[in-house]
DNA sequence: TTGTAGGCGTTATCAT
DNA sequence: ATGATAACGCCTACAA
C-alpha cells in the first residue's frame, strides 16, 4: 500500500523557490504585481520539476466548468455526429474546455447514466442527440443542473434549446431540384420507424408538390429497419409492378444508396431515366459508386451554434445579471448536386 | 455581477437535516455506521433540493482520476475509431469514468493541445491513435504525467504501451484465403503515404506468397491520396495493360471499393473472374453494393484491452506496491467472407 | 451513531 | 511585491 509519489503542486514549487504558494500561483499566471525575477525563477522551477496545473482544483476554486458534454445514440458512418464532434472538440479546446463524450449504443439506460455522469462532472453545457423522441428521463436527471441543447431532430422544437436542420425546407429543395430537371412523377421514400424528422421532410415534400399541382407519391418500406434494404426492396417492388417514378427522394442517404443499387442491377440509367436524391450527405454518398445528389446537414454550423450557446450559458451561469440566453435555432440544409440526378430524358 | 444561486452541497443538506455534513456524506454513500433513519432522511432531503455530488471535488479529495482520455486523428467513416469509442465510452462509464475525447482533424498542433488538456484534467489513462509516426511531441507533454496507450498502428511497437492489430498476420490470412479459392495470381494493392501498418501487411503478404512459391505482385498507386481513387485508377491501368490479377488484396477497404467500382464498370464478374479483398471491415464494406470480403479489426477487443490496462494503471497509480503494469499487445484480425471473393472460375 | 479537525490543489481577498 | 487566510466541495481519521 505504498502510495506513489504525487504530482508536484504549487506548494512544492513554493518550497523550492522560497516563496509562498500564492506567489507561485500568481507568477505562473503572469500577474503584473509579481516581479519579473520571481516570475522567471518560479517558471523555471515549474518546468524542472514537471509541474502541471490541476484543473479539477482550479475549477473547484473558481466555480467554473472545465468541460462540455456531448451524448450521441451511436458513433457510426450512418450518422453525421462524428463530423459534428470533430468540430465541437476543436471549438471547445480553443475555449479551454474538454469534451466529455458519451456514446449510448442506442440504449436509453446508458443515455441516462451519461446524463448523470455529466451532471456530476459539472459540464458547462450538454449537447444531446437523443436516442428517442421522449426525453423525459433526460430532463428528470439534468433539469436545473445543466443546460441542455438538443440536436438531431428527434425532439423537434418541443424542448427548451434546440438546433435543428430545416427538414421541412429539405422537402421543398428536393422537389424543386427534381422538378427543375423535368421530373413530374416525383416520389418520396420513407422508412420506419416514423419520427418527427420524417414528418417534417414529408410535409415539405407535400407542400412543394401541391404548389406545383403534382400528385404526391409517398412509399413506406415494408418491414425493413435497415434502411439500405428498405430502399433496395422498395425499388424492386416498384419495378416489378412497373410503377417506378422518374424522380425519387429518399429520406436518408443510406436508403438512396439501396435504391441506386437496385437500379444498377436492373440496368436503369441513374440520373437519366431515373434520378435519385438522398438526405444528410453522409461519407459514402460522395463515393463515385453512389455519386449521390443529396441534401447536406449543416454539420459545422451545428457545432458552431452549439458552442456559441455553450459559451453564453456558461457566462450566464458564472456571473452576470444578463437575461438568460436560449437557443431555438433552425439551420438551412444545402443541396449537393452529384451524378445521381439529371435532366429527364 | 449578481452571482447565480449555487448548487446545493452536502452542507446544505446537513443544515436542513440538522446533522453534520460528514454524516450526510456517509449517509449518501451508505456507510454501515449510519442509522437507517438518518440515511433515509438525508437521502430524502438530497432528492428534494436536487443535490448532485461534485465529482471534481470528490476526486480532488480522493486523489483519484475521474476520467480517461482518447485522442484520434479524426472521426469519420474511413476509420474504425468511432466503433472503438462506442465501446470504450460504455466500458468507462461502467467504471464511473468519463471519456474525454479529442479529435485532431489531422493537426499535430491540436493533438499536442489535447495532450496538455488531458494532463491538466488528470485523466487516469490516455488512449491515443496518433496522427503521425513520430510521437515525440506527445511524449514530451505526457511523459511522467499520464500513462499512454497507443493504438492505430502508426507507432508500431516502438512505444511503451501499444495495442496493435496483427497486420502481418492479415497478409497471411489474405493470401491463404485467395489461394484456397484457387487463385495463384494474387496481387497486393498499396497506397501512399507508406507507413508501418502497410509494411507489416506487405511483409505478411510476401512471406505467405513465398511459402506457396508464388510470385509477389505489389502495386502502388501513382499519386492519389484518396484511396478510393487509388484503387479505382490502379485497376483501370491494369485492365488497360491486360495485366489484371485474379486475386486482389487491398490494404484498405476504401481502396477495395474503388477496385470493385472499376471492375463493375468493365463488367468483370466480381468473386468469379476476379476476387477482391480489403482490410478493416469499415461500415460501407458490408453494404450489398460492395459485399466486400475483408479482414476485420478487433475493434471491441481494442477497447476492452485498453480499458483493462487503464484500470490496472489507475490502480497502480492510486495505491498499491504491485509491479507497474504494461501493455504490449497484438490482437488477431479476423477474416470476414462476403461476396467479393469466390472460387476462381 | 455522530461530530470535529485537517487536507486535496487552486484561487481571491486583504494585509503587510 | 509578497504573504496570510479563507474558500471551493468533498473525503478520511479520529474523537466523542
Amino acid at each position: 500500500m505504498t502510495k506513489k509519489e504525487k504530482r508536484p503542486t504549487i506548494k512544492d514549487i513554493a518550497k523550492i523557490a522560497g516563496v509562498s504558494h500564492v506567489t507561485v500561483s500568481q507568477a505562473l499566471r503572469d500577474f503584473s504585481c509579481i516581479s519579473e525575477s520571481t516570475k522567471t525563477k518560479v517558471k523555471q522551477i515549474a518546468r524542472e520539476i514537471g509541474y502541471t496545473p490541476n484543473l479539477a482544483a482550479r475549477n473547484l476554486a473558481l466555480q467554473t466548468p472545465a468541460s462540455i458534454g456531448m451524448i450521441v445514440p451511436t458513433l457510426g458512418s450512418e450518422t453525421a455526429y462524428n463530423e459534428v464532434i470533430n468540430s465541437l472538440s476543436e471549438l471547445a479546446a480553443h475555449e479551454k474546455l474538454c469534451l466529455l463524450l458519451g456514446s449510448c449504443n442506442r440504449s436509453t439506460e446508458l443515455e441516462a447514466l451519461y446524463c448523470k455522469m455529466m451532471c456530476e462532472n459539472r459540464v458547462g453545457a450538454l449537447v444531446i442527440a437523443s436516442c428517442t423522441s421522449d426525453v423525459s428521463h433526460i430532463k428528470e436527471i439534468c433539469d436545473g443542473l445543466v443546460p441542455i441543447i438538443f440536436i438531431g431532430g428527434k425532439t423537434g422544437t418541443s424542448v427548451e434549446n434546440y438546433i435543428l436542420p430545416d427538414f421541412y425546407n429539405s422537402g421543398k429543395i428536393a422537389v424543386e431540384h427534381l422538378y427543375h430537371l423535368g421530373h413530374r412523377k416525383i416520389a418520396l421514400f420513407l422508412y420506419f420507424p416514423d419520427n418527427k424528422t420524417l414528418q417534417l421532410k414529408k410535409n415539405g415534400y407535400l407542400d412543394a408538390m401541391e404548389e406545383r399541382g403534382l400528385e404526391p407519391l409517398i412509399y413506406w418500406n415494408g418491414e425493413n429497419t435497415d434502411t439500405f434494404q428498405a430502399g433496395f426492396s422498395l425499388t424492386e417492388q416498384l419495378i416489378s409492378r412497373n410503377q417506378l417514378p422518374t424522380g425519387i427522394w429518399c429520406a436518408s442517404d443510406l436508403m438512396a444508396s439501396g435504391v441506386i443499387e437496385a437500379l444498377k442491377i436492373h440496368g436503369i440509367a441513374i440520373g437519366k431515366k431515373v434520378s435519385v436524391m438522398g438526405h444528410d450527405n453522409l461519407f459514402f454518398s460522395a463515393s463515385p459508386s453512389n455519386s449521390l445528389t443529396t441534401i447536406a446537414l449543416p454539420k459545422d454550423e451545428i457545432a458552431l451554434t452549439a458552442m456559441d450557446y455553450a459559451k453564453k450559458i456558461i457566462a450566464y451561469n458564472t456571473d452576470s445579471s444578463m437575461p438568460k440566453p436560449d437557443c431555438k435555432i433552425t439551420l438551412k440544409t444545402n443541396l449537393i448536386i452529384r451524378n445521381s440526378t439529371g435532366r429527364l430524358l
